[in-house]
DNA sequence: GAGTGGTCTAGACCACTGT
DNA sequence: CAGTGGTCTAGACCACTCC
């Protein structure tokens, strides 16, 4: 007989998680192997698995191979947050989406962009620069830098009419890369086409974006003041 | 005979990915069953759904019950950041970690608070601000309220040698909750507390944390000028 | 070498949802 | 009502790692 209201893999985890606050299982302890926990809830293997390995992408617990068996969290917590495309960002806000290009620079050689990008440093680049308007309002604005090597389309690419960041997402082999989040002070640049004032606080994000075949792209987008982005734990 | 290279839910979740980045598969577009997709990769449908899963937890694809099969990307990415200990996270940057609390104001009454943690209006809340150091600098400071109603025990605690980051861990039913990142001017305060200029721009993170017996407690933290988060997709 | 987590399989039932 | 994804099971093999 299964212990009352266990029920499912999910109910496996909130009983996992319930022993933990409740400090039946403290921090830094092994727990018991996938099997003993199988025959406690009586249930398949599979089950509790799917359980731990879900604590286990949450940071909750950690697992190892063999003696390693199970450790319980050294308490590090995860959270997951939405990269949207700018456009489905702003009108799912219930903003109308504009898009002003500012700067469209070709076969530009840049040391900072060639350092950020790790590309070689005599590497060509697109430069971009471009403001994202929400009912005509500035809303962010970003500096983009585009890897010629590895993209010799973009060389062709009007960026004026869609942004670099709704072509990207159509046209680029699967990304993987890095992202940033700080503050920053506005610069003149910036508060120039954000219109705020400079100094003023900024949400930035950094990120850089690479194939199989090289780095792609690495772009800084400064928000509007106030902006924030929230998830849920 | 399965094609060459497609091997496990990782190897079906790869070839997904090529087929949407190749453009075969387009956004918005529904792609085949889990049945057949089994069947073409010669596999049984748990693996095809594992690699589903994977792929729907990344935001790449949409999923639905019936005939809202599989719905391709409206191309949104979600990253997972960690939410360390301010100590752990001192720690692991090399530097000693150091604490000094500033403020503790035991049954304070605060509309504001209230309203953030959606707790009825006259709910009593103990106030506190600290600073965490790093290598005797100041690297954060934070302002938290705790619901005495749902934590009554935190009346008797003295937040003087561990935070109250750290009490909590160790000490509080599992939360669910929400966080917030932005970018804010430091006030006079938050700039006299990390030995900054008033109006610098600070990184913020707020967040709310709940148990199953109500809101639990509060805390915007403000880290010192130049921080930044980070994570990879 | 033995034990553990990681993964796969083949089959099954359920809940939800669009027709 | 039928089809789809969500989940569970019982059993199996493998890779890694500790002893």
């Amino acid at each position: 007989m299964r212990a009352a209201g266990i029920k499912g893999w999910q109910g496996i985890q909130e009983e996992i998680l319930r022993r933990i606050t409740a400090q039946e299982w403290r921090p830094g302890q092994l727990i018991p192997t996938e099997i003993d926990l199988a025959r406690e809830f009586n249930c398949a293997r599979a089950t509790v698995n799917r359980a731990l390995r879900n604590l286990a992408s949450s940071g909750i617990v950690e697992r190892k191979r063999k003696a390693d068996t199970r450790i319980a969290m050294l308490p590090i917590r995860r959270a997951t947050l939405a990269i949207p495309i700018m456009r489905h960002e702003i009108e799912r806000k219930g903003g109308g989406y504009g898009y002003k290009l500012l700067v469209r620079s070709c076969d530009i050689r840049s040391c900072t962009a060639s350092r950020w990008l790790r590309a070689p440093a005599d590497t060509a680049f697109l430069h971009l620069q471009a403001v994202h308007l929400a009912d005509g309002m500035p809303y962010a604005f970003e500096d983009r830098w585009i890897n010629l090597e590895t993209l010799p389309r973009a060389r062709s690419v009007d960026f004026a009419q869609v942004s670099a960041n709704e072509w990207l997402v159509g046209n680029v082999p699967f990304e993987a890369g890095d992202i940033s989040f700080s503050a920053v002070d506005a610069s003149r640049d910036e508060a120039m086409a954000l219109q705020c004032e400079e100094g003023q606080a900024l949400f930035m994000i950094e990120r850089t974006t690479r194939s199989a075949r090289g780095s792609i792209t690495a772009v800084r987008i400064v928000f509007a003041p106030g902006h924030q982005i929230h998830t849920e734990i």
